[in-house]
DNA sequence: AATATTTTTTAGTTGAGTCTAAAAAATAAA
DNA sequence: TTTATTTTTTAGACTCAACTAAAAAATATT
């Protein structure tokens, strides 16, 4: 069966909801990120259900079937490939690419990806340290922890980010952090929970709990 | 203004169909081309003019107007530029990158354009030869000639074709002709008007009228 | 437990782009 | 130059994906 571009659009928003958590997704929610309206949204659930591509009940909530979750993982497949060509081939910086890939990831092709995946040499993560799916649809695991649940004294390498909006990456430009960044947690302020941390040796700098909690790493 | 897909996709047919002639163009040949019914045709062609992008008078045809002109260019420039991309870079054969590219040519971002163009080292043509408008919306004359108008004893090089279906490209790839290919007319045929001729310098081969039409070449 | 608030759904519209069937205009044939 | 044929347009309907406004259900508050 095929896919309309809208019908992607909200596979891959519920996926993105359900991330990390078992429970239903509520059709608010839903609205919020495909800039809708909730009313919308319920006739949407409703024609996705009837394909099976999801579980609802009326008043329920959604949640991905199989089906639907294969789905949705071919699209985030296709946007972050999408995203390391755009970064890694086109010189685009990581606050760039996310509008110009909401585009590319509804390009129907599966040997074109096929071809793109092996062009990029088979990358496992996208510019914002997210894990891309593979062609199986298995998400792989990277078990990467927040920064804002680090103790003083911990060393940590920044391995991705848990939001890619260009407001988000512009700021973590401002502030030299990027993939890679090593980072030692000097302390963490009880007042309002930022962090002082030194990047890459540098006098340290403070980090707001907001922030923290969207910058992954793992322990150096 | 902004334009949808399927605005764009009737700008580029028409543009399609204008080249080399300056009459108007008739509803039913649009409507074959963009695979639609004349009476859908006709709503568009409506609104396309309400735009200021084509000259509609109803029964009179269409043609563009030079805003839409640029929108097609513009539209054929990302086609060809992405054709280029799925040849060069992505290893897909002449005869299989339509399609693909009707998908791309839509993606709308200036900077991707151009930086897809510096990627690719500003090609002039496409892989089936068809020259690359510039991004200031001017389309290169390449002033090539047909193969069906050449005269026996002439030497010529096959510089491109002038229909990219994957019947006809395929039925050039089992004949060993492609880009670049060194032609030797040994005879116009009357009977059929083929032509025998000799690729790259092997025994002649016959090819259809049908076929030679097709078929642009400079002189050697 | 009753009431107020929030969330979600229903009902009815809208706009884009398509369709079919019938009418009108243009073109070709007798 | 009539008549027949083809092309094009009009009229009305359909699907998809959105909307607003109002009703219904779920949740929170008193």
């Amino acid at each position: 069966m095929s896919t309309s571009f809208a019908e992607e659009n909200y596979l891959k928003i519920i996926y993105r909801l359900s991330e990390g958590h078992d429970e239903d997704i509520s059709t608010n929610a839903v609205a919020e990120l495909t800039q809708t309206k909730a009313a919308s949204v319920t006739d949407m659930l409703r024609k996705l259900a009837e394909k099976g591509w999801v579980h609802y009940q009326k008043y329920q909530g959604v949640r991905l079937s199989p089906e639907g979750e294969k789905i949705a993982l071919g699209i985030v497949r296709k946007h972050r490939l999408w995203e390391v060509f755009l970064v890694e081939k086109m010189g685009f910086n990581w606050d760039e690419v996310h509008e110009i890939a909401e585009q590319l990831e509804h390009i129907e092709s599966d040997s074109l990806i096929e071809k793109l995946d092996a062009f990029l040499e088979y990358p496992k993560t996208d510019p914002h340290g997210d894990p891309i799916p593979t062609k199986n649809g298995v998400m792989p695991e990277l078990g990467y922890l927040h920064l804002s649940d680090m103790k003083a004294g911990k060393r940590c390498v920044l391995m991705g980010v848990a939001k890619d909006s260009a407001v988000f990456l512009q700021l973590l430009n401002k502030m030299h952090l990027s993939l890679g960044s090593a980072l030692h947690v000097q302390e963490v302020n009880a007042f309002d929970r930022s962090i002082s941390v030194s990047i890459d040796n540098a006098p340290a700098a403070f980090i707001s709990h907001e922030v923290a909690k969207n910058i992954l790493v793992k322990l150096a």
